[in-house]
DNA sequence: ATCTTATATCAAGATATCTTAATATATCCT
DNA sequence: AGGATATATTAAGATATCTTGATATAAGAT
């Protein structure tokens, strides 16, 4: 009950839609990325992930200096059913800009 | 974009999961079912219908001063797999108490 | 150790949603 | 027509969510 409202919750914002796609689009994105391709302050998109994390969307793997999100796998039937309506949405999502995260 | 998140702000809350999962279980029921078995105020019952009805959830049928809300039939794939999550809840779900719109 | 960079968290104001109480509409009954 | 009943709508306060800016934490570089 309460993991489903959070589940719900976590998408019943447009910008964690586009977001999610953005990460289901280009794979592994660390939070630098998305500041940079949505052209968003930091403190909103580590938020954003924060939900969409506890919502059982996404996980993150640390590296480093870098905190790689990416779609939970496996995910349930429900999750996934979401992912696919939200795939059919006309969502705009930027390109994936400048690589943050590269090292030397 | 705009019916997704009316469909899942519709179901952002915890009295509509109840309402709704009462409306699948008792099949046709009007605003003052819901109002009695729920001992809800009617403006409150009145507008969660509305809502769920907006986010294409339910439909209304008028007859006489009553109004019946039902589960939409057909649904589609996305409402249907949503209603079933539903309905492995653990919701509180009270019985349906006096029918209050039996003419004699 | 100090500086820089990446990310997370917190605080405050802005906006949206939920609840109740009051009022409006519409049907039925006499 | 006038009263009663069922439902819908509106207004106002309470609560939750979102955004920004400031600060905290933590790893890597010098």
């Amino acid at each position: 009950m309460d993991i489903f409202l959070k589940t719900i919750g976590a998408i019943n914002d447009e910008t964690r839609l586009r977001i999610l796609r953005f990460i289901a689009i280009n794979g592994e994105v660390c939070v630098c990325d998305i500041e940079n391709s949505f052209k968003m302050i930091q403190s909103r998109v580590s938020r954003h992930l924060k939900i969409l994390k506890e919502a059982g969307f996404i996980k993150v793997d640390r590296r480093g200096r870098w905190a790689y999100y990416s779609i939970r796998n496996p995910l349930d039937k429900f999750r996934q059913g979401i992912l696919e309506e939200i795939s059919s949405l006309q969502l705009e999502i930027p390109k994936f800009g400048q690589e943050c995260s590269v090292e030397e």
